[in-house]
DNA sequence: GTCTATATATAGACAGCCTACATATAGACT
DNA sequence: AGTCTATATGTAGGCTGTCTATATATAGAC
């Protein structure tokens, strides 16, 4: 997976597994991987920062729980977060519905 | 359509408009809007600097031509350009499974 | 003479994803 | 006791491709 291609898909990929269910940022890439089929592999350097945007822009909101001795920041969907990802998706057709038509335009 | 969006998949989408006739920048931006049906309104600042990377990257190749009193720029698919295609169009059907996939687990 | 469409090009800004590194706990294994 | 791996978070700095804004020039309409 090229990296400039996921550009501007990164916001929409977390707050969609974040959908369901509250996650920490490690579950979080183990999620991105499993449910992309072993096709997404982020590395930290990118989800963090991601996360910490996300937040900043209201659309996620974390919070430090502990589980034994390890630190987790968990972080969930705001209401603004959950509309924000109803946007992604519309934008997510448009795209791949403009990229696909110049790739393929037999179809 | 958000800018970052397209970022990585620009090479894509001027190699597959190439991939029946050659076509000179300004030709390429109406194709690009035309095939996208609209969605796709590429500025020259994007697509003169990507032609000339793809033409430095030896996947196009450029030659002047005169309409009249204008110049311009006519770049064709290489052999390597046509298969760069095949590749990028690979790794765009990846890329949307992939992506896909997380938005829409359901499916 | 002016305006719009056609046509190419560059400089600099911007933003986000990446690599590499730093830190720390838990548990398995030797 | 020491090492290794998995779990867990985070930052600094680099990279690169897209965009905005600007510059230049011809053709044709009005």
């Amino acid at each position: 997976m090229n990296a400039d291609a996921l550009r501007g898909h990164m916001d929409a990929l977390l707050l969609s597994v974040l959908e369901r269910e509250p996650l920490h940022g490690y579950a979080i890439i183990e999620a991105l991987r499993e449910r992309s089929g072993g096709a997404l592999d982020v590395p930290t350097g990118t989800v963090y920062p991601a996360l910490r945007r996300l937040e900043r822009a209201g659309l996620l909101a974390g919070e430090w729980a502990s589980d034994g001795g390890r630190k987790r920041r968990t972080y969930r969907l705001t209401d603004a977060g959950r509309k924000a990802l109803a946007g992604e998706r519309s934008a997510w057709r448009s795209f791949t519905t403009a990229i696909g038509r110049v790739l393929d335009p037999l179809r």
